[in-house]
RNA sequence: GGCGACGUGGCCAAGUGGUAAGGCAGGGGCCUGCAAAGCCCUCAUCCCCGGUUCGAAUCCGGGCGUCGCCUCCA
């Protein structure tokens, strides 16, 4: 079976057939480290993270490569707003989103050049525009001519002349035409620079993308991912640089995210209605916000709130419940008899069902939601197979219960989903206390409690002394520990975290 | 004004020609000493109008609405 992708190049579906057999090698445009990123700038890592943990997890050895722009106008204006310098600003926030991506659980990329290490190829790329007259210098200036550019508009579907009417950009006279755009500014007093063939200066925010993905992955790599407001201008003006110097197509594939949005609005620090990543950190864990985004399908727009936080860890839940469930009833005693042979059939195919599904649907462009779909389907399967009668589980249906969590643990990892991670630290030594009130408990060791205390609220339960046992649950309960009767005993469960 | 995307149950969201996945929430029931977890049932004909077709949420035309890009933007 064949990966099929949306290429905005070409507004279809395509199949996918990488340059190099078995290999990827992809780019995403990354960060410009002025401020914290925000929840709607993760989306779209988040995004092309899963894309690339799903081609590794389907074989392909995949380069990916993002880089930081650490030099530009943005940081330039915040260093002159917080009294510090560019150097400084960048370094802050290329740490904090280091930082961010890590807790996010996005996978390193292979390569993460930064803007401000890859001067000498900057020059050295547009020199070469310059050479084959694709650009020219102005004062200390050097612009890209865009009409020089035969393709220019293939990727946003724009012609030359109605940007040119519909622009709204203040024509800088310097420019032999108001569409061109700067590879390289020249300093102004006080600005971070660099030498260059044109005097002192720094590159344009388009050409490093060029550079870099020229220089880790070569011309014509497989595929370009960004969110979708970088189609027009950024990634038409790296297409005309890249092809326009080394004459071959750039990337093949071009991938774009949808847009993360509150309140049916564009999240953007402009508009000044954004949250922080590193704030819904600190209240939602990292799979809770991966499976919210990934229940989207990434090329629409998803509309973000808490509730929609909330929505989503009551769902993470449900799997999680599930997997808690299975890895404690491994620890019962099994039975002769347990399921029927029919119902146990049920759970197979239901299990090989939502594998087939989830590949299927990732396979047609990253369809995450209808992925967890499939998932989804098969946690009720199994909850349905394990409630099916009061009788304990024999050792065939132990086994085909830990395929299912096999099968939901690697599938989700597929999507950078951590789910069952361990969750053991151990009781409070609190419970000692309780258990010697309750329990008559004369030891100090808080599992021995606990087991004291199950032991007390059973004989408690088949004296019918519901005060009793009520005390022991309610007070094992203040301390973040539920217990559940099922048909093979008692089920404790320790509440996450403290 | 130009280009593009979208409009599916209370909320979110898959599905893009064969009769509506999944999640969350609500109602009813089962299980339970009570609970928890779970299961079952229940809750849509897919913005509107017209057309193509044996058959359309799915294709075409028109309308209404929302969003994005056209300026830095993930």
């Amino acid at each position: 079976m064949t990966i099929r992708l949306y290429n905005t190049l070409t507004r279809r579906k395509e199949e996918f057939e990488p340059r190099e057999e078995g290999a990827v090698a992809m780019y995403v445009c990354g960060p410009t480290v002025y401020n914290h990123v925000h929840i709607g700038n993760a989306r779209t890592f988040l995004t092309f993270d899963v894309i690339r943990r799903y081609l590794e997890w389907r074989g392909f050895d995949v380069t990916y490569v993002q880089n930081i722009t650490d030099i530009d106008d943005k940081i330039i204006a915040r260093a002159a707003e917080e009294g510090s310098s560019a150097e400084e600003v960048a370094r802050v926030y290329t740490e904090a989103f280091l930082d961010a991506m890590r807790e996010l659980g996005v996978a390193k990329p292979t390569a993460q050049p930064r803007a401000t290490e890859t001067i000498p190829e900057m020059i050295e790329m547009t020199e070469r525009l310059i050479e084959r007259e694709h650009a020219y210098v102005v004062g200390g200036d050097v612009y890209f001519s865009v009409r020089s550019f035969a393709g220019y508009g293939r990727l946003s579907g724009r012609d030359i002349e109605e940007v040119r009417s519909g622009a709204r950009v203040d024509v800088d006279e310097r420019k032999s035409d108001p569409l061109d755009f700067a590879l390289w500014k020249a300093a102004k007093p006080g600005e971070p620079h660099w030498p260059s063939p044109w005097g002192e200066g720094r590159p344009g925010w388009h050409l490093e993308c060029s550079v870099m993905s020229e220089k880790e992955l070569g011309v014509s790599f497989d595929i370009h991912g960004g969110a979708s407001d970088l189609i027009f201008p950024h990634h038409e003006n790296e297409i005309a640089q890249s092809e326009a110097a080394t004459g071959q197509p750039f990337a093949r594939y071009w991938l774009h995210g949808g847009l993360l949005q509150v309140n049916a609005e564009k999240m953007s620090k402009s508009l000044g209605n954004f949250m922080l990543l590193r704030d819904v950190l600190d209240r939602y864990p990292a799979p809770v916000v991966r499976l919210l985004m990934l229940q989207t399908h990434y090329r629409s727009p998803l509309d973000f709130s808490l509730d929609r936080l909330d929505e989503a860890r009551a769902a993470y839940e449900r799997i999680e419940t599930l997997i808690r469930n299975i890895r404690w009833t491994r620890g019962t005693t099994p039975t002769m008899e347990g399921r029927s042979e029919e119902e146990r059939e049920r759970l197979t195919a239901a299990i090989s069902g939502a594998q087939d599904s989830f590949v299927a649907e990732m396979d047609d462009d990253f369809n995450t939601a209808g992925a967890l779909g499939a998932l989804f389907e098969l946690v009720r399967a199994a909850n349905t197979f394990m409630t099916a009668s009061d009788s304990a589980l024999a050792t065939a249906d132990l086994v085909a219960l830990s395929d299912v969590e096999d099968v939901l643990v690697e599938s989700l990892g597929a999507l950078g989903v951590e789910i069952g991670g361990a969750r053991q630290q151990g009781y409070p030594p609190e419970v000692v206390e309780l258990a010697r009130e309750l329990a008559g408990y004369r030891g100090d060791d808080p599992a021995g409690a606990v087991d004291a205390l199950l032991a007390a609220r059973a004989v408690a339960r088949t004296e019918r002394n519901w005060a009793a046992a009520d005390a022991v649950r309610d007070g094992l309960a203040r301390f973040g520990i539920s217990v559940e009767d099922t048909a093979q005993g008692a089920r404790i469960t320790l509440a996450p975290r403290s």
